[in-house]
RNA sequence: GGUGAGAUACUCAAGUGGCCAACGAGGGCAGACUGUAAAUCUGCUGAUUUUUAUCUUCGAAGGUUCGAAUCCUUCUCUCACCA
């Protein structure tokens, strides 16, 4: 009965599982013995900006530590070096020993916001690739074909398509799925978009003879705030979890109507009862999308601060944007003399050039304390002034 | 190793001696309409207070020319075919 309840819950959201039966054991171990299992979900060693996509994934882990798992946080020191080549990254150097220190607390206290740390540890592939060795890792490449690498969705596009792939790329799934034979992992997790990797930790356990091999669980990507691309810092489309309330508040009110269900269902812990009869209440026009998308954003808010900072950063918004006030906070400047208002927009960090902002001024995109201005010319005196460009960019300046 | 093709702004992609800061599309930004939604419409989208101007940019470095993204040389990288 709590086994079922568990693989229920367990299932939720997930795009797809490999090997269920396992995870069925696995769990039934946990029931009848109290013994734990492993679940590994590796991470990049670089800057540590864990974004509502990333998310996803955590708090699925979060619901297998409910269910006696204990998860192998993987930092991929190692592999790092190489980029998955899932994206187009190349080859980047091998960061420091006190960089990836320092990153991986940073990434603790961003993880732990969702994870049961007494629950979790933290590990670092260098530690057992680096003693492979070249004969090692010479190895590890006989067991798998070139032709099989290339079925790599992405590596087939790539090759189709005529753009350079660098053997050392082919190393990065070898090596993330070597992890999963040196970390003995039970359950491995990770996004849609990983599965050839994923599936390569089973291929090398067996392999390697490890006695087991891993399911996999892989979630579905997260659409960023565009709504198309995956979620992702250097599409600048995500949501950070260490965003202030109202930049998480705000961006999430920013997503659109269609977006807002999938957000919904990946990232609340509503039952999924609830989202359907929430959604439907919206199509009958009982309630506004907008409200429907505040009380998401109530909830992810509340979250990763807290239910009082949801509640303000709601207030904030609608004061500024329903009420045309101004945000409570704002990030102040002070120049000396009299200045020129394009090079003031850009000090204040509000555009990024004169050229951009004399354009921004032309088009009516610019405003001084809330009155819209056409002069590009304009001088500011001495004075405290507001600066807004857009809809969302402001800034408080002082001349003296 | 040989032969051929190619490298243009955030991305794709035109341009093969001056009219090129470089067509077009996507993206992005701003405006109108809204709920900071979607859809739609409009404008902008290298930099610089010389703004009907100046400076930097078409893989890199040189060269030819009054003048080069465009021609020549070398180099770097990519792809294809052959080995």
């Amino acid at each position: 009965m709590m086994l079922q309840e568990a693989l229920h819950e367990i299932k939720r959201g997930v795009a797809e599982i490999i090997d269920i039966q396992r995870i069925e054991v696995l769990l039934k171990n946990y029931f009848e013995k109290g013994e734990t299992y492993f679940v590994k979900a590796g991470f990049d060693p670089t800057a540590p900006d864990l974004h509502l996509g990333h998310t996803v994934l955590l708090q699925k882990m979060a619901t297998l530590q409910k269910y006696g798992a204990t998860v192998q946080f993987l930092i991929g020191d190692f592999t790092g070096m190489i980029g998955d080549p899932t994206g187009k990254n190349e080859t980047r150097k091998k960061l420091d020993r006190k960089t990836v220190l320092a990153n991986a607390q940073s990434y603790k206290e961003q993880v732990f916001k969702v994870l049961d740390p007494q629950k979790t540890v933290v590990m670092f592939n260098s530690e057992w690739i680096e003693k492979l060795g070249a004969t090692g890792l010479v190895e590890l490449t006989t067991t798998f074909s070139v032709a099989r690498m290339l079925e790599r969705e992405d590596f087939e596009k790539r090759y189709k398509s005529q753009t350079p792939i660098s053997i050392s790329e082919f190393l990065y799934p070898l090596l993330q799925g070597y992890d999963s034979v040196a970390m003995r992992c039970d359950i491995e997790m990770g996004g849609t978009d990983q599965k050839f990797n994923l599936l390569m930790g089973r291929h090398l356990q067996r392999t390697y003879n490890v006695g087991k091999e891993q399911a996999v669980v892989m979630m579905p990507l997260l659409e960023g705030l565009d709504g198309v691309n995956k979620m992702s810092k250097s599409l600048g489309n995500y949501i950070g979890v260490t965003d202030t309330p109202s930049d998480m508040f705000g961006k999430i009110l920013s997503i659109s109507d269609t977006l807002m269900w999938r957000y919904f269902e990946l990232l609340s812990t509503k039952s999924l009862q609830e989202i359907a009869d929430l959604k439907t209440a919206v199509m009958q026009e009982k309630i506004h999308p907008k409200a429907a998308k505040e009380m998401l954003a109530q909830e992810i808010v509340s979250r990763y601060h807290n239910a009082n900072d949801a509640q303000k950063a709601q207030e904030e918004f609608n004061n500024i944007h329903k009420n045309n006030e101004l945000p409570s906070d704002m990030p102040e400047f002070t120049c000396k003399g009299s200045l020129w208002i394009a090079k003031a927009l850009v000090d204040c960090k509000l555009t990024i050039s004169t050229s951009q902002a004399r354009r921004d001024i032309q088009q009516g995109g610019v405003r001084i304390d809330q009155k819209k201005i056409s002069d590009e010319q304009l001088q500011l005196d001495k004075g405290e002034y507001i600066l807004q460009v857009g809809k969302r960019k402001f800034a408080k300046l002082k001349v003296i």
